[in-house]
DNA sequence: TTGTAAGCGTTATCAC
DNA sequence: GTGATAACGCTTACAA
C-alpha cells in the first residue's frame, strides 16, 4: 500500500523519468551521462533527446551517496579580503572546472581553530580532496585529515616532511629582497610586519638571515603588529618607526599594503624615497606599479600555485603520483623606484 | 544473500553506528543533531558522547537526498579578481555561516552564456536559493530559475519589476559624482569606461543625464573599451583622451582601477590635478585613499549588500517575506584631492 | 518521547 | 550492450 509521495527536490525530473521517456532503463541513462562509450549510438541519442526534452539535471547528492565520490574539492584559505588568495582561487578554478570538479571555499580568517571547525563542517560534503593554505595547522586538523585519508595539497610554501606542496620559499624571498636593499648601500634596514601569520614570520626569518650574513642586523629595527594589515597601518607604522629610529634607512614591509601606506606617508612628510629611506613590499599587487614612486616588491606566482596545486590534487585523488610532491614555483624581485 | 559491501565514503562512521553505540535508534540520533529539544536530556547526552567518541560526521548528500533541502546557497558573481565582489562574498559568508548554510561560488567571467551554464551545473547540488549579481541575464537563465522555483535575490542594483533586490542606484551614483564635478566648475567632463557591464553602462547613463541637465553633454568625451579594466588601461585611456580632446577638464572613470592609472599617468605627464584635470573613480577601494593625490570616488556598500541579500534570501527560503523586496543601501561621495 | 518502515535518486554488482 | 536489484546514509510519515 503506497504512502503519500514525498516532496521532490529540483524540478522533479529524475533519471527514471528520463529512462521511461527514452524507453530504456535508468542505468542506461546513467551510462550515457557518465560512460557514453559503453552505450550504443542509437540509444545514446534517444537518451540525450529525453534529457534535453525534460530538462533533466542529475542530482549530485544521489550520485555522491551511491558512488562515494563527490567530485568536490575543499579549498581552505585564510582570508577572502586578500587579492593574493583570490588569484590563487582563480587558478584553482580553471583546473577544477575543466575536470568537472567543483570547489567549496572555506575561509579560516587566519585562525587555526576556525580552520579546524571549517574542515569538520565541510567534511559533511565528503570532498574528494583538500587544498590547504600554509603548512602549520592545529594538531586535530592534521589528525582529522589522516583519519579520513583525505588527499591534500599544501599551497604557498614548501614543506620538508613529504607533504605534497606547491609554492616557493617565503624565507628565501624575504632574504632576497633584503639583500637587494643591502646592495643599494642601506645598512639600517627595518622590517614592518602585520598579521604575523606563518608566511610573514618566514619572511622575517629570511630578512634576519640576510642581515646576519651582512653583519648588520639590529633587533631594534623590527616592528610587528598582529592586527590585519592595511595601508593605514603602514602609514602609522612608518610614523612609529621613524620616531623610534630616525636613523633607519630602509624598510622591508611584509606586504604591499603596508608598503603603500608607508610610501604615501613618506611623501606627505617630504621624506626622500629611496635616497633617505628605501621601501620594499611583498606580492606585487597591481597598485605597486602605479603608486608614487613605484614600489619595489617581490612578485609571487599565486595564480600558478593554484593551477599546479589543483592539478597535483586531482592526480592524488585518482591514486596517481603528482608530477612533483614539492613544486617550487619561485618568485621574482620587481625593482622599481622606491629602492 | 548479502552482496559484497560497497566502499564507504568519509571515515565510514554512519548514523547507525552512532545509534548502536548509544543504544538508541538512528532516528533518535538524527533528532539529537537536528531538533535536540525533541529528545530527552539523558538520551541526548548518550548520543552526543557516541558522536564524539566515533568522530561521526553526518553526510550532507544523504541528508539532502532524504530531506530535499541542501542548506546550500549558490552565489553568482562576475569575477573573482575584483575586490568589490570579494567583500560582498565576505558579507554573505557571515550570514550564511551563522545560519548553517554553505555557499557555492560561481564565477561567470562577466559572460551571460557562462552564467547560464554555471547555473545549470550548480543545480546538480540542488541549492535552496541563489544570490545573483546584476539584473540582466540571459533568457534561459531566468527561465530555469522559475522552472525550478528557486528563491533568488539580485545584488548590486535596484529592480523595478518586483524581483527581490539589494543594492543602490548605479545610475543615480553616476549622476551624483558628475554633478560634483560640475560643482567644481568643470564643464568638459569626460567618461572613461571599461568592461562595459550592466553597471558601468548605468553609471554612464547617470553621467549623461547629469550633463544633459547642465546643458554641457558632449558625446565626443566618452571613451569606452569592452576589455576588463586595469590601472594600465586607465593610463592608456588618459593618453588617448587627452590626445583626442586636450580641452577635457575632468574625467569620471567607471571604477577606481582606471582612475588610479589615469591619475598616475597625469602625474608623470605633469598635468595639474585637479586644477587642469579633475579625476573621479568609483567604489572607493583601499588605494583610493593612498594614491597621490588622493582620489575622489563613490563609496559603495558592497559588504552590506552581501549581508542584506543573504538575510533576504534566507527568509525567502523559509517561505517568509524579506524585510524589503527592494533594499536601497545608497552610496556616498568621497571627496578627496583629485577633484 | 521514541521507534519502524519506506523512500529520496543515483550507481555498483551481477546476470543475461 | 543492456537490465534487474540492492545498496548508499539519511529523514519523512506514521505508529506506539
Amino acid at each position: 500500500m503506497p504512502r503519500k509521495p514525498r516532496v521532490r527536490s529540483g524540478s522533479g525530473v529524475t533519471m527514471h523519468d528520463v529512462a521511461k521517456a527514452a524507453g530504456v532503463s535508468a542505468i542506461t541513462v546513467s551510462r550515457v551521462l557518465n560512460q557514453p562509450q559503453q552505450v550504443s549510438e542509437p540509444l545514446r541519442e534517444k537518451v540525450m533527446q529525453a534529457v534535453d526534452a525534460l530538462g533533466y539535471v542529475p542530482s549530485r547528492s544521489a550520485s555522491t551517496l551511491a558512488s562515494a565520490r563527490s567530485r568536490t574539492v575543499l579549498v581552505l584559505i585564510p582570508s577572502l579580503a586578500n587579492t593574493v588568495f583570490l588569484e590563487t582561487l582563480a587558478g584553482i578554478e580553471t583546473v577544477l572546472d575543466a575536470a568537472g570538479y567543483q570547489m567549496l571555499i572555506g575561509n579560516s580568517h587566519y585562525d587555526a581553530g576556525q580552520e579546524f571547525q571549517l574542515l569538520r563542517a565541510y567534511l559533511q560534503h565528503r570532498p574528494d580532496g583538500v587544498l590547504i593554505t600554509g603548512l602549520s595547522h592545529a594538531e586535530p586538523f592534521e589528525r582529522i585529515l589522516s583519519q579520513h585519508a583525505l588527499p591534500a595539497v599544501y599551497m604557498m610554501d614548501l614543506a620538508d616532511d613529504g607533504r605534497c606542496c606547491v609554492g616557493f620559499s617565503q624565507e628565501e624571498a624575504g632574504a632576497a629582497i633584503t639583500r637587494h636593499l643591502l646592495s643599494r648601500g642601506k645598512r639600517r634596514i627595518g622590517f614592518l610586519g602585520a598579521q604575523l601569520d606563518e608566511r610573514v614570520m618566514k619572511r622575517l626569518d629570511g630578512y634576519r638571515a640576510a642581515l646576519d650574513a651582512a653583519g648588520c642586523r639590529d633587533a631594534g629595527l623590527e616592528w610587528l603588529d598582529p592586527q590585519p594589515s592595511s595601508m593605514q597601518m603602514g602609514a602609522d607604522m612608518l610614523d612609529a618607526a621613524l620616531a623610534a629610529r630616525p636613523d633607519c634607512d630602509a624598510l622591508f614591509c611584509c606586504n604591499d599594503d603596508l608598503a603603500i601606506g608607508a610610501l604615501a606617508r613618506s611623501q606627505e612628510l617630504g621624506i626622500a624615497v629611496p635616497e633617505r629611506l628605501a621601501i620594499a613590499g611583498f606580492n606585487d599587487l597591481q597598485p605597486a606599479a602605479w603608486c608614487t614612486p613605484t614600489l619595489t616588491t617581490v612578485a609571487t606566482p599565486r595564480r600558478d600555485i593554484g593551477v599546479h596545486a589543483a592539478r597535483a590534487l586531482l592526480r592524488l585523488i585518482d591514486g596517481e603520483e603528482p608530477e612533483s610532491r614539492r613544486a617550487d614555483l619561485g618568485f621574482r624581485l620587481m625593482l622599481r623606484r622606491s629602492s
